[in-house]
DNA sequence: CAAACAAACTAACACTGTTAAGATTGCCTA
DNA sequence: TAGGCAATCTTAACAGTGTTAGTTTGTTTG
C-alpha cells in the first residue's frame, strides 16, 4: 500500500502525479506569475523528469486546461459564498462581489482563465464543458432573483450579457491596475466595488 | 542616398529598420497570432539577422509595447470615427461601437493590448503614457456630453468606471468568444452590440 | 582621407516544449 | 507463486526561443 498524497522517494510510480502537476501548476502560477510556469519548473518542483508530466498531459495547454478547471471550481464557490444567505438585489450584488474577490485574490489565475481560448476546449457536440458555464448560470440566477423593473423593461433579456460584461470588465480592470479605488475616492476595493455595483444596479 | 522604406539587399544598415520591425510585429500578430510572434520570426520577415531587432529594441517586451501604442492610437481613432459628427447619447454610443468593432477587427492586437502589465511601461513620475489613456479620456468626454439624468442622480461619477468596464467587458466577451449575438437572437454584432449599449444607456 | 560611430552580422548560451526509446514497477492472471 | 503486461517513469535528444558578446560594415564627421 503506498499513500495517495505523498511522492515515493525511489523514482518511478509517484501516485498521484497527475494531481501534483495540477497543484504545482497552480502555486507556480499564484506565486510567482505565469512567466514562471514553465512544464520543467513544474516538473522540478514535484521532484520529477521533465517528460514525466506528459504521462498525464498531451501537451502544456492540457495541463493548463485542467488548471482553469480548477480554477472554475473556486471561481463559482467564491461567487455562491458572497451570495450566501441574501435574496434578490442583495443576491445579485453578492454574486457580483464574489466575482470581483475571486479575481483580486487568484488574479494569475483569473486572467489565464480569462484569456484561455475557448473554442479549444469544446466537446463533441460544440458546447463548452458545463463546469465553464457556472459563472453564467449563477448570474442568471442572481438576475431571475432580482426586482430590476425600475430599471425599464425594454428588451430585459439582454440584461444578462450586460451584467456579464460588467462584472467581467470590472475585475479585469482592477486586476490589471487600470482602475484603482483610489481614483474614485476608495481607499478599500470592496467599498469600491460594492459601490460600484449599487450605482449599475441603481439602488 | 536611400529610401527610408525598403531595405536594402546588401546587408548592413537598413534604412527603418525600428519602423519596419514594428509593422512586420502588427502582420505577423494579426495574420498568425501572438503565438507565432517571436523576435527570429520577425526579423526573418524583414530578412535581417535574428539579433539586429535588439539595435533598436532592449528586448521583446519592448518591442511589444511599441506595436501597443501603435495600436492604441488606431484605437482612438476607432472611437472617434464612430462618434464623429454625434450629439449626447449618440456620440457616446458611437464610442462603445467604436470600441468593440476595433476589438472585432484586430482581436490579437486588442487582446495584447488589454493584457499588458501597465506597470512596466509607467514613466517617473509612476503615470501611464497618456496615450493609454485617450480611450478612457474619450469616454468621460463621452459620458460628460451625455445627458444621463435618467439614470439616476445618486454617485454620478462612478458612471465613468461603470461605462469603461461595461465595454471593456464586452470586447473582451464577444472577441473570446465567450459571448455570441446568436444567443441572444441577433444574427449581426453591429446590431447585438448597438442594443446592448441602448439598453445599457436605458435609451 | 582617416577616424569614430551606429547599425548590422555571426556565433554562442541557457532555456523552452516535446518526442522517442528504454527502464522500472505494481497488478492481474495462469 | 511465477510471469507477463500495461502504466508510469527515466534519460537523451531535437528544434526553436530570447538574448548577449564580439566582429564587420557602412556612414558621417573632423
Amino acid at each position: 500500500m503506498r499513500t495517495n498524497e505523498e511522492k515515493d522517494a525511489s523514482g518511478y510510480h509517484h501516485g498521484d502525479l497527475r494531481r501534483a502537476l495540477i497543484g504545482s501548476a497552480i502555486n507556480i502560477l499564484e506565486s510567482e506569475g505565469e512567466a514562471a510556469l514553465t512544464m520543467r519548473r513544474i516538473a522540478r518542483d514535484i521532484g520529477v523528469s521533465q517528460a514525466a508530466p506528459y504521462s498525464h498531459f498531451k501537451n502544456k495547454r492540457d495541463l493548463l486546461t485542467a488548471v482553469c478547471i480548477e480554477g472554475t471550481v473556486w471561481f463559482g464557490d467564491s461567487m455562491k459564498a458572497q451570495a450566501a444567505g441574501k435574496q434578490g438585489l442583495e443576491y445579485l450584488a453578492g454574486l457580483a462581489i464574489g466575482h470581483v474577490q475571486f479575481a483580486l485574490e487568484h488574479p494569475a489565475l483569473f486572467r489565464l482563465m480569462s484569456t484561455r481560448d475557448v473554442s479549444e476546449s469544446l466537446d463533441e457536440q460544440g458546447n463548452l464543458p458545463e463546469i465553464f458555464n457556472e459563472g453564467y448560470q449563477l448570474m442568471l440566477s442572481g438576475l431571475a432573483a432580482a426586482p430590476l423593473e425600475h430599471l425599464g423593461a425594454n428588451e430585459p433579456q439582454l440584461d444578462a450579457p450586460i451584467a456579464w460584461a460588467q462584472i467581467y470588465g470590472l475585475s479585469n480592470l482592477l486586476i490589471e491596475g487600470r482602475v484603482t479605488p483610489e481614483t474614485y475616492g476608495f481607499d478599500n476595493v470592496a467599498q469600491f466595488v460594492d459601490a460600484l455595483v449599487r450605482r449599475f444596479l441603481r439602488l
